[in-house]
DNA sequence: AATGAACGAACGATCGTTCATTCTATGACA
DNA sequence: TGTCATAGAATGAACGATCGTTCGTTCATT
């Protein structure tokens, strides 16, 4: 259940349709079995072992199928981690807009945004293991203008500034923290150092962004 | 200079001795000239390609010097890039909480870090990216209760809620929080998208974290 | 029978590592 | 001062393993 911890106030919980998040229809693609074979097989050997550390025989003997079968769908093994990384990249961004535009008001839109991330790590955890710790290595060669999660966060910051709803600041900056704060708790969870209610760390961590968000507090 | 974005209010700027700051000598080791030729090739690679992207035939020509001379100062590659990240990530450590003791204060000790990390960024690219940006694969291999940049942050943050500057709130999930926004401030200055002056740039991100720890603000 | 997916042996390249050999710096001795 | 023995460092060819990729063949479906 990828809504679980989606709880945006009262709002359409999530833009998900029945046939599952856009995330998961754009990384598991149209109806080719073998194809969704490979991309599940890639993905969990490379968020567990690195794009370096696994190889193509590793990704057919874990999809069950052979090693030529691959280069049936994909032209080489940079092509198909690029392919599964760019795409599920674009999709987080999209669905992170679309969870965040039915919602009211800053702190509900990074709420439900933060919701959507926590449920994606529960239910694909492999995906976002793949996606924010190894972008490093991807991320240079993501267009620029294209979807992308960074661009969610500083927009949605930009425009509460314009509104008034948060004070005036570097939009980069702001966005650098607050997207460093809640991939690095996700981080942290991964490492076994917390062991919390996931509904509560939502909470946490909205609150926690909103105030690096926030007016000083006069002490 | 890499005490140039050290201000801590008129406190002796850093541990750092005349031969340099500590994260340079335990990195550079000891006089060896070859052995710290090939540290300082190997960090340059492993920050830039990887560790897997790394060959040990780039490593020595990287160096300039022979394949095999490599061997006489580590057992294998995997032995040198652990060497390289265990010995950089607990000096690391110390480094932070010397350059934070002197200080009073919550404020004055985060800035202090803060503005070590940042000129650590600056005198040493490789070094941080390679610590940073890759520490995903060493992180589980570090022994619990070693000196360790987390612990540094959770440490900080949980005396400062011991003493009231601060309050009371999850340690690991604050900890996470600062750190992660700290980090990824970093990372979109490496990506280009942000062009500031270092030192404003500290001062932001230490008010950022601040608010994060503080109390909320009543609106 | 025809078509396209699946198969897996084989290829050349490159990997980490080894080791027999060469180089070089040092110090004892004439 | 000049010579040479010696130890440790440096060298790079070679080895076996494994890599990504290719392609002739088989299989399954219509």
């Amino acid at each position: 259940m990828s809504t679980q911890f989606v709880r945006t106030t009262g709002v359409p919980a999530t833009s998900a349709r029945a046939d599952g998040p856009v995330f998961m229809r754009s990384v598991m693609k149209s109806g080719n079995a073998t194809k969704d074979k490979i991309e599940r097989a890639a993905l969990h050997l490379f968020a567990e072992v690195g794009v370096d550390g696994t190889s193509m025989r590793d990704i057919a003997r874990e999809a069950g199928i052979s090693l030529g079968a691959i280069y049936n769908h994909y032209e080489s093994k940079d092509e198909l981690a690029w392919a599964i990384f760019s795409e599920a990249w674009g999709s987080i961004a999209d669905e992170m807009r679309a969870v965040a535009r039915p919602c009211q008001g800053i702190r509900a839109k990074l709420r439900a945004i933060i919701a959507f991330v926590f449920s994606m790590f529960e239910s694909d955890p492999d995906l976002v293991r793949f996606l924010f710790f190894q972008r490093h290595r991807n991320l240079p060669r993501v267009r620029l203008g294209v979807s992308n999660p960074y661009f969610v966060f500083r927009g949605l910051i930009h425009n509460a500034m314009i509104h008034d709803e948060v004070p005036e600041r570097d939009p980069d900056v702001a966005a650098s923290m607050v997207m460093g704060a809640i991939i690095q708790t996700i981080d942290t969870v991964l490492l076994g150092r917390i062991d919390r209610d996931p509904l509560d760390l939502i909470e946490d961590v909205t609150d926690g962004t909103l105030r690096l968000l926030s007016h000083r507090l006069a002490e």
